[in-house]
DNA sequence: ATAGGTTCTGTACCATAGTACGGAATCAAG
DNA sequence: CTTGATTCCGTACTATGGTACAGAACCTAT
């Protein structure tokens, strides 16, 4: 059984984040030692999950209810969430991408030099 | 000469957010009429330059640095400028791609539905 | 036994980019 | 001239994901 402190470290959070993870109920209620909290190998594979997910773009919210289907075994449920979260993340790399093209041609421009004003700051200006 | 609330409906924005630029120095203080703000068409300009700045990626801080080179003319600062954002883009772009990557992989083994378990709950468990 | 590190609780604060609201004053239209 | 919209100011609140702190209690090692 682990303290906060041992948690925290094994999941490579803080301690205060374990604690703010509690309030959200993304880690379920502990165990108490004389009123400190006790965790398992379970809670740390449950903040390595949530890391994980959080790489995969999904907000606590949406991880709070992966984790919900987890102990359900929602399997349809998480496959819909998968599929919503790539059209999201598509949609964030297309805009990532057009910003990055129009950010592109006009330091090229501004590069060549050919106008008298800055391209990159003349552009937005239309 | 505009009101806040032509300003705003110019620029496509609210009458908070006008005045939340204001406070941020994103807009110049205004000439007073009686106690309201007047603007002119630079303030649109303003106002406009601000959204596509947004739009290419760039903090409200940023931009603010960017309204500063428009008025000195500091070409290679915005050159610069625009490097480093390219770069937070580029990445930005490659961390999406790779959890749409991993998403997309999970998705696809759940699908096919070989493991007993949820392979998109499960991977994270690891 | 005592010093220093951890843990407990609750609350407040950080950044980011706004949005909302109360109450007073003023402006425009009928 | 009155009604309704707009503006003024300051402050507080939203969402997101934490981070910090105060003051007390407790745990561990010397």
């Amino acid at each position: 059984m682990l303290t906060i402190g041992k948690l925290a470290q094994a999941g490579g959070v803080g301690v205060e984040t374990v604690r703010f993870y509690q309030r959200r109920n993304l880690l379920g209620t502990p165990s108490r030692d004389g009123g400190i909290r006790r965790y398992d190998t379970e809670d740390v594979r449950r903040l390595r999950f949530i890391r994980k997910a959080q790489q995969a773009g999904f907000t606590l919210e949406e991880i709070r209810e992966l984790i919900a289907l987890d102990s359900g075994h929602d399997h349809q449920r998480a496959r819909e969430m998968a599929e919503t979260r790539m059209a999201k993340l598509d949609e964030q790399i297309a805009e990532l991408q057009r910003a990055r093209q129009s950010l592109q041609r006009l330091a090229t421009e501004c590069a060549a030099g050919k106008s008298k004003s800055c391209p990159i700051l003349d552009a937005f200006e239309i």
